[in-house]
DNA sequence: AACCTGACGAAGA
DNA sequence: TTCTTCGCCAGGT
């Protein structure tokens, strides 16, 4: 059993674009429960093979990469920037350039009904 | 079955 | 401004 938050979730991150990039809390807030961004995390963990979702694009709320390991940070680093994101820094991204600016959450929902 | 954990984040201290 | 706490909840131990 999915729940509905979790569709959205999947949903949402399926629906990024190319070269733009979404971080935890505006997924979770978008997709209904403003304080679930921990959910969005343990989502993308148990469903990015299942779905093959554009894990890469999902970043925390600083903008940065937050991964365990170096080279998990890297390969993201790697996806991002073959896309076209910036980074200004390490692992900073420039969210003011690459943040989707998400218009129609609603259309997706519609979409799924 | 109880308890811990997590690729997070906002709010309070 | 940095540090802690708490909310969220499925999955693993």
């Amino acid at each position: 059993m999915v729940s509905e938050f979790t569709k959205i979730v999947i949903d949402l991150i399926q629906s990024i674009p190319k070269s733009k990039v979404l971080t935890y809390g505006r997924i979770a807030k978008l997709a209904g429960n403003p304080q679930g961004a921990r959910q969005v995390s343990w989502i993308l963990h148990s469903s990015t093979k299942k779905y093959n979702l554009p894990w890469h694009r999902v970043i925390n709320s600083k903008g940065n990469i937050s991964l365990k390991t170096e080279s998990e940070k890297q390969d993201q680093k790697f996806l991002l920037l073959k896309e076209g994101v910036k980074f200004c820094g390490e692992y900073q991204i420039d969210l003011a350039n690459s943040m989707w600016n998400i218009e129609s959450i609603d259309k997706i929902k519609e979409d799924k009904k």
